[in-house]
DNA sequence: TGATTTTAGTTGACTTTATCAATCAATATA
DNA sequence: TATATTGATTGATAAAGTCAACTAAAATCA
């Protein structure tokens, strides 16, 4: 497996993923970006959660996840609450019509996995997250 | 393996490849962009190469890649020379200083292949890049 | 052969993603 | 108490990306 080439592999894949949920995003008259997507579903698994979590899961800088999070209030698709132990922070939530709409984008990604692993075994499918569990790690060691 | 991990998990590891290729890149104070080093490394790679096969094989659009193209020029990174066999078209070719990068950037992609592939087998390593090109042939279907 | 369709490359306009720097206030640490 | 760190915001800017429109060359069709 030589070095550009790998790496080259794993950037087109994403890319492919990339194109994938954009189109199914289209198709479904969503306006929401790839990042806010990810946002949300952040949001809907971590709580308490706040921006600085955000930011950590992603490996972001606060600036973005700032302007991310703008965002996704103005379209109000989640809101911010006092963080009772923290007055610099506030946590996130998910509002009715962000609930409805994580909702679509579930379907959404549940249609792109099962289109990237078709034909490919649970067990061949495992062995490769942990692989890439693995490969990021050293990375950012 | 679930959907959104899995996905979530392959955002994880690109962001973390590209985070470490502009740190290694940046450390050498180079200036080009991890586009410029793609764009560079199919053209000192495919004879014959232009415009259109550079936008095939990154799968992305025509703009862009003139675009990229361009800078690349201005830069003094690459040539153009007519293709005789389509009036159209331009065959793309590298300069010394762009052979001189070319080398360099190889050297990037392998420390950061190496650090990625820390303690991981060349078997294991030839699986992952089978893999990923499974998936991303299911993607592209 | 001429008409029509497709393709190579360019430019315009705009979107999405991203980072460094600076700042202020709250919190943690020495 | 003084100092350092952290959470969030804003400014400024860069990189990556796409759709649309266009011109000219090439390919295809009748």
């Amino acid at each position: 497996m030589s070095n550009h080439n790998s790496l080259e592999t794993l950037f087109h894949l994403v890319h492919a993923l990339k194109q994938q949920m954009h189109k199914q995003i289209e198709a479904l008259n969503l306006t929401v970006t790839p990042m806010h997507v990810r946002a949300i579903t952040i949001i809907a698994e971590q709580t308490p959660c706040t921006a600085s979590d955000v930011a950590k899961f992603l490996n972001r800088d606060k600036a973005q996840i700032t302007r991310l999070l703008s965002a996704l209030i103005s379209e109000n698709l989640i809101l911010k609450a006092a963080n009772e132990k923290d007055k610099r922070s506030q946590c996130l939530l998910l509002t009715e019509q962000g609930e409805c709409l994580l909702k679509q984008v579930k379907e959404v990604e549940k249609n792109i996995f099962n289109k990237m692993s078709k034909d490919i075994s649970e067990e061949k499918l495992a062995e490769f997250q942990q692989m890439t569990r693995l490969l990021t790690g050293n990375l950012m060691e």
